[in-house]
DNA sequence: TGCGGATCCCTTTTT
DNA sequence: GGGATCCGCA
């Protein structure tokens, strides 16, 4: 937020709420004890109104430790918690908080025997998840010739859709899938091998940590009884992003205290697609009799011509909490929607923009390019790259799930946790003239042993002579011998390494850098166990095009983010591509009313990001292979709103 | 059993 | 343009 000045608050001294917030908010950080819902317009101070109320509750005698702000990026609520540290004390540093993952994780990590797991367990992010999946796929897929059955990134979506959406397999196959309807049966026992393998290596996917939190709060009530009694208050960001589970947590945390607030905005759910479900914002005063409902509608962030854009988007949306965004600032210009001739006119179109921008004095780090999916910045940042425009890109692509990286972290993740079958084939089948089959045959062995990664040294093993697998065993022994300190297992693992990293990638300097980065992240943990926690449910969110950049490198560079990640960002002026109808709404999303009206939603978010000026851009003659059709349409989300919203301009680049 | 080459398919968003 | 899969050779 930009207004008001958040500075001038020493610490511990008594905060002046009602000259920092405006009526509405004031109401929401100075309600007391019964069930609140804060919907919060864009822009409308809603991350301002949780941080207040934080330190509010803090000011009034609540214990830090026994509240509790959920959240859907640790980024987001690390940072809530600093805001209202400043303005209130150091105190607020012992709010309990975090993702619904990450607070799961801590929970069941206390508990993990009352789940199933007396040894504890490992974190399986979405790659780890597919290559299990991949396993029983084709132990199955031999044995019962089940041909064209879905690829293993297809199983684990409609696996963890059923999960999320609170259904069946045959559910999803039949709305989503129907074309592999036929495989039902085969799909089933894929999904019930899956839930055996999981659990016979101690293993949970990130749907897991959700389903087994709740089943702990649900069937343990003297666990349950802890964790109300510990925390009176809670807190929720981004409600409308909550599914099924994530919902029925924060009711059975919630308990019999009731002191539950949730703030967010049914217009900017944009989860849908892994089960987050906008009803149960819509029906928080149902589940919660007594709800005070406080709307924010006032907007600080935009200048009015991009609120009335903003507006007019989504006031055709159904089922809404209905609100109408203002501002008391005047002034600003219309935004411009621009028709390229081809997407490098686009890239053009923006690149010669952004230049043009940077000599008025706006700094690059105050400019973002928005996009549906990370691909469509493919063209345009070469076009940065020839004008020298420095850019970090967001979303997509994750680094955690680039190989190399991978690759390092299997090799620690086998001392983690010894069991991991996953790791080990990973590791094992990096070396020459071992594959799959050698790979399965050394696991067995090794784990029979029962020594832990260190078994390899000990085991009796029938292979042949290999330099490599001797390497290995080198490696473990080395690593046996130096516990401490963790990083010191990075830098081994990565000596280890590099002769293959050499060989197998033609880029291997880039690479190289990711992992020397990644060691530096290494050197601020001291457990191996919190850092691959970390590692899998909140890696960096940089995509792979940059490195591992530290945030220091990050100034001043201009942004380049799926609007998924924008998501609470804002941005003096935002570029917004791709906007053509076919693509912005893609076209799979055309057909169903629902997933259209998350398109709709999503150019509502990336609208509401811009703060003075917007652009919105797309390339005109676009054939589209799937349909055999030619898009040309800009969005149809802005052909239906009224002609003096927008500037209509025409861009060739010769 | 491991590996390299040929061929077919599908192509979003994230914890 | 990349993954998954199939096939033939060492």
């Amino acid at each position: 937020m930009t207004h008001r000045g958040d500075q001038g608050q020493s610490e511990g001294k008594s905060i002046r709420f009602h000259e920092l917030l405006n009526p509405d908010q004031l109401e929401a950080v100075t309600f007391g004890d019964g069930p609140l819902l804060v919907i919060a317009g864009a822009g409308s101070g809603k991350t301002r109104t949780l941080t207040h109320r934080v330190a509010h509750l803090v000011q009034r005698g609540v214990a830090p430790h026994a509240i509790l702000l959920l959240s859907f990026t640790r980024k987001a609520s690390q940072e809530m918690l600093r805001r209202a540290s400043e303005l209130l004390d150091r105190r607020c540093r012992e709010v309990a908080g975090g993702t619904f993952h990450s607070f799961a994780n801590s929970v069941l990590r206390r508990y993990s025997a009352k789940i199933g797991f007396p040894h504890g367990f490992s974190i399986m992010d979405r790659s780890d998840a597919e290559d299990l999946i991949g396993l029983i796929r084709k132990a199955l897929d031999t044995a019962e010739q089940g041909r064209h059955l879905p690829r293993k990134s297809t199983l684990a979506t409609i696996f963890s859709r059923a999960i999320n959406k609170n259904t069946t397999l045959e559910e999803i196959i039949y709305e989503d899938y129907p074309h592999f309807g036929f495989q039902n049966d085969l799909i089933n026992r894929i999904w019930i091998g899956y839930q055996d393998r999981k659990r016979e290596l101690s293993l949970l996917d990130f749907d897991d940590l959700l389903v087994y939190f709740h089943r702990l709060l649900a069937e343990n009530l003297d666990v349950r009884d802890r964790l109300t009694k510990s925390y009176t208050h809670i807190l929720v960001d981004e409600y409308q992003d909550t599914n099924f589970i994530q919902a029925e947590i924060v009711s059975l945390l919630a308990g019999k205290n009731e002191s539950i607030m949730v703030v967010g905005d049914d217009a900017q759910s944009i989860y849908a697609f892994r089960g987050a479900n906008y009803k149960n914002i819509i029906e928080f005063p149902t589940r919660f009799p007594g709800t005070r409902l406080i709307k924010l509608e006032e907007n600080y962030r935009s200048l009015q011509p991009i609120l009335d854009l903003a507006n007019a988007v989504i006031e055709p949306a159904t089922e809404k909490y209905s609100k109408c965004l203002f501002t008391r600032r005047g002034g600003g210009d219309l935004p411009v929607l621009v028709a390229a001739t081809s997407e490098n006119a686009q890239s053009r179109y923006v690149t010669q923009e952004i230049i043009r921008l940077r000599n008025e004095g706006v700094a690059l780090d105050r400019i973002a390019v928005l996009f549906r999916a990370s691909f469509q910045a493919f063209d345009l940042e070469v076009e940065l790259n020839r004008a020298a425009i420095s850019y970090v890109k967001v979303g997509g692509f994750k680094f955690t799930e680039s190989a190399h990286i991978k690759d390092i972290l299997a090799h620690l993740k086998i001392f983690a946790a010894p069991q991991d079958q996953l790791s080990w084939t990973r590791v094992l089948l990096l070396i020459e003239k071992i594959g799959p089959a050698t790979a399965q045959r050394i696991y067995t062995t090794v784990l029979k042993e029962g020594a832990g990664p260190s078994g390899l040294l000990s085991a009796k093993l029938k292979i042949k002579p290999n330099a490599g697998f001797e390497r290995l065993k080198q490696l473990i022994a080395a690593m046996d011998a130096t516990p401490h300190p963790i990083s010191r297992w990075g830098e081994m693992v990565l000596e280890y390494y590099k002769p293959y990293l050499e060989t197998a990638y033609d880029d291997h300097p880039r690479r190289l850098r990711d992992l020397e980065q990644l060691i530096s992240i290494m050197e601020r943990y001291d457990r191996l166990d919190d850092f691959l926690d970390d590692m899998a449910l909140d890696p960096p969110n940089d995509s792979v095009a940059n490195g591992l950049a530290t945030t220091e490198t990050h100034r001043n560079q201009l942004v380049l983010s799926t609007i998924h990640s924008a998501k609470g960002l804002e941005w003096h002026t935002v570029f917004i591509i791709w906007a053509l109808d076919g693509r912005f709404p893609s076209i799979q999303a055309i057909d169903n009313p629902d997933t259209l009206e998350e398109e709709r939603r999503l150019m509502y978010v990336a609208i509401t990001r811009a703060q003075q000026s917007l652009h919105i851009t797309y390339p005109v003659q676009i054939f589209d292979r799937a349909t055999q059709s030619l898009l040309y349409e800009p969005s149809r989300f802005l052909e239906d709103v009224p002609e003096a919203l927008l500037k209509r301009r025409f861009f060739t680049p010769y």
